[in-house]
DNA sequence: TTTTGAGTTGTTCGA
DNA sequence: GTCGAACAACTCAAA
């Protein structure tokens, strides 16, 4: 079953788009090229996706496939191992090259690195681009040239880059003629829910996949960027960008966005602030991304090592542990600004911003929980979960992380909801019924801060 | 090497 | 009702 010419494979990954699509864009440019997607279920260290990724790969594969039918280019699809699979497709083609846009995790380094060096052994080429980020981890430096640590220094080094244009979708290729390696049935992936389907309420809250990117965009450029720096703040108001799934899967590309926002700052001053004040909610991704990349071990350890003493309750540690984190998760804590954002998480696969912090702080402050348990739950319950925001924002929210919050910012439901919930609209939408409080507000959030004087406590008596 | 200024998003208390 | 201070020092980044 050989290809008459030797192929351009193209390997996707988080970059379901055509649009400023680097590694497709060469491959095509290239010669005849095939797209190649790997359900990785093998390699060491590689989280498997939570149930609201799975549903919206499923969904944005078979979108991907379409586009890139019009392209010319055939989707094929394999699981395993990615060593394994392309030591397969070797055998089954001729390939002349390998693309891709590079991720940026540490185990997904080492895949990454691991097929490059099996590309070279069979004399086969790989490029890797930068099309996930504005820019590499490593271009972004202090001075001294080391990694920054805390985010305003290093938004101000970010502003100082030059962001590159943005490339074309790539011109339409005649499809192959011939045989094709064969794709496994994405339905035997079994990326969807079943019985019970739980994932009514995401289908009608999103459409996954690049066309319904463009629509949203508009959206926000016409009319919610203006509002953007007042509204982004208010969960009952359709007042952020919503890009956050888009720009996951890269279905969005963040350079498409950054200069968009760019021209439009310049082209209409009234909306100049929003696209300014978005632009540095962008940077936000960037910097996870940039102490990920740095600091790999954050995924599982406190960055401030004397957190390390706060003595937070885990998963399975005990049935009232266990009671308090199943409240949570279902949103039944009996406040309710921390119960509407955890059911519209459960509903929809997305938690409004400021939402997603308050029910943050009130896990691991005010029920003393672990963050690595909240973490866990939003990469299973959101669509946007993203490796390096998720670790790196549950940091920030537990006080562990290198740029935190101070301990002592503990988030009051119910004091965010009177500003930011003035009329309870968001609050009767996802938690019309509420039950008793689990915890006191006032007594938890002492007993956190007096846990936290102790920890601090330790810690010095250590160091000394 | 040392110094200096700054650091996403809050709450409570008391004047 | 409104406003400023306290909460806690500590680390980072740049000069």
């Amino acid at each position: 079953m050989q290809s008459a010419s030797p192929v351009e494979l193209v390997w996707l990954r988080d970059d379901l788009r055509i649009n400023d699509n680097p590694a497709l864009f060469e491959g095509m440019k290239h010669g005849e090229a095939w797209a190649l997607y790997i359900l990785d279920t093998e390699s060491a260290g590689i989280r498997e996706l939570g149930g609201a990724a799975k549903w919206w790969l499923h969904h944005a594969l078979k979108s991907m496939a379409a586009q890139l039918r019009e392209l010319g280019v055939p989707l094929i699809l394999r699981s395993g191992d990615p060593q394994k699979v392309f030591r397969k497709l070797q055998k089954e083609a001729s390939i002349s090259s390998v693309r891709w846009n590079r991720r940026y995790s540490p185990s997904e380094i080492a895949v990454d690195a691991r097929i490059k060096e099996q590309m070279g052994e069979s004399g086969i080429q790989a490029h890797s681009y930068c099309g996930f980020l504005l820019k590499e981890p490593w271009e972004i430096q202090t001075v001294g040239g080391t990694s920054y640590k805390v985010f305003t220094p290093f938004y101000n080094r970010l502003l100082e880059q030059n962001i590159r244009k943005p490339l074309p979708a790539p011109e339409a290729q005649s499809y192959p003629q011939g045989n094709l390696p064969a794709s496994e049935d994405l339905a035997s992936w079994q990326l969807l829910p079943h019985s019970p389907n739980w994932a009514r309420g995401l289908e009608e809250a999103w459409e996954p996949g690049e066309n319904a990117v463009y629509d949203r965009l508009e959206l926000l450029i016409d009319s919610i960027i203006t509002q953007y720096p007042k509204k982004r703040d208010r969960p009952d108001v359709d007042g952020t960008s919503a890009l956050s799934p888009a720009l996951r899967w890269g279905h969005l590309s963040p350079v498409v966005l950054w200069r968009e926002l760019g021209r439009v700052a310049s082209a209409d001053p009234d909306k100049a602030l929003g696209c300014y004040a978005l632009r540095r909610q962008l940077a936000w991704r960037e910097f996870c991304w940039h102490l990920l990349f740095h600091n790999p071990q954050m995924l599982e350890q406190n960055l401030r090592a004397e957190f390390d003493d706060y003595g937070w309750v885990e998963a399975g540690e005990s049935k009232e542990a266990d009671a308090l984190i199943a409240s949570w998760n279902r949103g039944e804590t009996g406040y309710a600004m921390v119960d509407a954002g955890m059911k519209q998480l459960w509903q929809t696969g997305w938690m409004h911003n400021r939402v997603r912090m308050l029910v943050g702080s009130f896990l691991v402050k005010n029920l003393g929980v672990h963050w690595k348990v909240g973490e866990k739950w939003f990469w299973d319950t959101l669509v946007d979960a993203d490796l390096a925001s998720n670790s790196a924002n549950w940091q920030w929210v537990a006080g562990s992380g290198a740029d935190a919050a101070p301990f002592f910012r503990v988030f009051n439901p119910e004091v965010q909801g009177q500003k930011f919930d003035p009329q309870g609209v968001y609050r009767g939408r996802f938690a019309p019924l509420s039950c008793d409080p689990i915890v006191d507000l006032r007594e938890s959030r002492q007993n956190a801060l007096e846990a936290y004087e102790q920890m601090r406590q330790l810690h010095r008596s250590e160091q000394s």
